[in-house]
DNA sequence: TGTACATCAGTGAACGCGCGTTCACTGATGTAC
DNA sequence: TGTACATCAGTGAACGCGCGTTCACTGATGTAC
């Protein structure tokens, strides 16, 4: 039955919504317009009122995870720090999008590339904003190459099944990032000082 | 009609070295066993006498992808001066077996996640032990934190489709790594200075 | 070494299944009067 | 504001297709004598 028109523009950002989760944690073969539609609580055969094809629900959806991008506030350590944890390892479903979906989005489209070619470059420009605030040298150098860093440990770090390994590259890839950029230099040279009022 | 064992055993040879390329370039997913035991020379029919099933030529390809690793002669940089290149990214079913199916294997079977992880923890060591020969200090923290960003440049750059910001992520990534690793220092330096005999 | 035959790697037709996609239908929406 | 009806978002059965997998068969291999 027909539906009011708010209804229908929510129901597509609901599609929009559980497809990003979905494909983040599976990947985008292994997941049915069915199942999409049904997560959100839908009949499969409304899907294409809403999408010409399931390329076509990649495509947006990619967009869609990306579009609501942000480093969020604080340094870009702090990024890192919450980035390469294990509770973001372990939720992919509502976790980093280009993580999640970057490699998977090598077989999609050209539609789906731009997206995800969009998505990076806003990316990299918000890490290296944070860099330049944080005082790092080569902003825009450090920027590539730490969110490569994040992007790739936290990749292999899903790709194995040995826990303290994963584990060890999620801390090792932070810490090596951490004293390379921003305050980390004062930072570690802090851990070697004594306070004033005591050790 | 039955073969020799030696050809037995060179079309099973035969049959991993094409679905290695043929994984790497386009995924497990969107490459049949028909399509691989194809592209081997042979029908699909005799695949099950090979393996047990797709899932059983998945985890294998891998142990078999990953099995050749080495890092080659010569220090890290120069291993990511190849790595981090165009030809590297346009050419995945020759390329890096990590970089190609590190992020597919996620949600393929225990037994290819354990493929993924030995091959892993070897690549990790080789670095490791080419930093410890170039000289650089925690080599350990510096090996797994530059292959990371190295597989994660490889995989960014190969998800776009704006050359030009592709380029610049292999670039920059290349660039940043050999500016914290091993003799990149020293080289650094002798961009500066004047040899004896002249400019 | 030569012969007879059991073995078994490879063939190709066939299967069941789940997928993306289509379509006739339903009934609430929203507009024309 | 109230009524009549055209619109169209959503439903669910059905489709064609390609996939992984099975299996009866073929004929070269390799062994027993």
């Amino acid at each position: 039955m027909k539906v009011s028109r708010e209804q229908m523009a929510e129901n597509r950002r609901r599609i929009l919504d559980v497809a990003s989760g979905l494909f983040k944690d599976r990947g985008f073969d292994a997941v049915s317009v069915a199942e999409v539609m049904k997560a959100a609580g839908l009949t499969h055969g409304g899907f294409y009122g809403h999408f010409s094809s399931k390329d076509d629900l990649v495509a947006r959806t990619l967009a869609h995870a990306l579009g609501t991008n942000s480093v969020g506030e604080g340094s870009f350590n702090d990024l890192a720090r919450a980035y390469l944890t294990p509770r973001h390892r372990d939720n992919p479903a509502r976790g980093c999008p280009t993580a999640g979906l970057a490699d998977a989005t090598r077989h999609q489209t050209p539609a789906a590339k731009a997206a995800m070619t969009d998505g990076l470059r806003t990316q990299i420009a918000l890490v290296e904003h944070a860099l330049v605030e944080d005082g790092t040298p080569d902003a825009r150098r450090a920027a590539i190459g730490s969110w490569a860093a994040c992007v790739g440990a936290l990749i292999l770090s899903r790709a194995i099944n040995d826990q303290e390994l994963s584990d060890e590259i999620l801390d090792q890839t932070r810490a090596w990032i951490e004293s390379r950029t921003g305050l980390a230099v004062s930072a570690d040279l802090t851990d070697n000082v004594t306070f004033p009022d005591g050790p």
